[in-house]
DNA sequence: TACTCGTGGGA
DNA sequence: TTCCCAAGAGT
């Protein structure tokens, strides 16, 4: 075992965090907590994580749910595809391993929504096979202990670091490792102003010696995120409201949301009504006559923002598509909505 | 390779 | 307010 590895492992024995999915060895939590857990936060994911796995406390409950009851679970959460996913993994888990997560790296990957971390997560975690698991946390504490100058996100900052992780995996002790490397990236070894004197690893850190800890994982500049403005309408009917089921792939797959379009950029409200009378016709199929405004409000994504003015509307003529439906305005929860359709959807509720 | 895909907390 | 970014995967 490496001197790092010991160091890390002593550490971990005594400073690791409880939380719920700890507390099994079971691979279906493993495996619902690892991908919760994907670009998402330990404290937003806990709640979810619970209430999930007392709704689909098994492989085989998920996979008899519906994939709109499963985005329900989900909805607040974000980047939806790992819900579709994790649905349609567990219907090839019963259908093609007997209901059993395999315990083979290379199986895993195969299935939907199981990329070369989760993989290595689900492997070492849940069934104890030396095999490393490479999260934003490893790449960024490793690349400090070792100095690495690549940048993380290129093809040759990947192979370096996945066989940095794997060299100093201590045999027979890969949960430990992975979790341990996680948990000082999350505490102590964080992005800005990381607290090297906390650190079991400063001995032995690179970085540290060098000064250069905050230089350090080196990564991709990001650009400009544009801003577009969307209108959204309001379309009521005997105290039910229309909604549209987003396609399934792509932003907000699988959830509902108010008729909408993104507009050319508008300067006020008067200008926005126009233009949304025209988007609903070519985007929807839907003739509306636009009425008084609800409001507006920003919102900002990964890669855009959006401010939205909503409007309520009056129906002239309906389209085809068969993703439209009436919905009671009290039984809106029931149906998986995207944050800024939530919030149209207090205004409706309110009046 | 480069882009897409959500949300909420903290500096 | 604005920006970064958190246990990545799919295309």
């Amino acid at each position: 075992m490496t001197d790092m590895a010991r160091l890390l492992l002593a550490w971990y024995r005594h400073r690791k965090r409880t939380l719920p999915w700890r507390s099994t060895r079971d691979p279906y939590a493993v495996w619902v907590a690892e991908v919760m857990l994907q670009q998402t936060r330990v404290e937003t994911v806990i709640p979810y994580f619970e209430h999930w796995m007392r709704r689909f406390p098994t492989v085989e409950a998920l996979a008899a749910a519906s994939e709109q009851e499963v985005l329900s679970l989900w909805e607040g959460l974000g980047y939806y595809s790992r819900a579709r996913n994790l649905h349609r993994a567990a219907r090839v888990v019963m259908e093609r391993h007997g209901g059993k997560l395999p315990a083979d790296v290379d199986a895993l990957r195969a299935l939907p929504g199981i990329g070369r971390y989760t993989a290595g997560a689900i492997a070492s975690i849940a069934f104890g096979l030396d095999e490393p698991a490479l999260d934003g946390n490893q790449k960024r504490v490793l690349a400090r202990l070792f100095d690495v100058r690549q940048r993380v996100d290129s093809a040759e900052g990947e192979r370096l670091l996945w066989s940095l992780a794997r060299e100093h995996l201590p045999p027979g002790k890969a949960a430990e490792y992975n979790q341990a490397l996680m948990d000082l990236g999350a505490s102590i070894c964080t992005p800005r102003r990381p607290d090297c004197t906390a650190c079991p690893l400063r001995e032995v850190c690179r970085a540290h010696a060098l000064g250069v800890q905050e230089a350090l994982p080196v990564k991709k500049p990001k650009g400009e995120t544009p801003h577009y403005v969307h209108a959204a309408a309001v379309v009521m009917r005997e105290g039910r409201v229309l909604l549209a089921r987003r396609p399934s792939q792509g932003l907000l797959g699988g959830l509902w949301e108010f008729p909408n379009a993104r507009l050319a950029q508008v300067k006020d409200d008067a200008e926005a009504a126009r233009a949304l009378e025209d988007a609903l016709e070519t985007g929807y199929g839907l003739g509306v006559r636009v009425g008084a405004s609800l409001g507006s409000f920003r919102h900002a994504y990964s890669h855009f923002r959006v401010t939205v003015y909503a409007f309520r509307c009056a129906l002239l003529s309906t389209g085809e598509r068969t993703s439209l439906e009436w919905a009671a305005v009290g039984a809106l929860d029931g149906y998986p909505m995207g944050r800024v359709d939530r919030q149209i959807a207090r205004w409706v509720d309110g009046g």
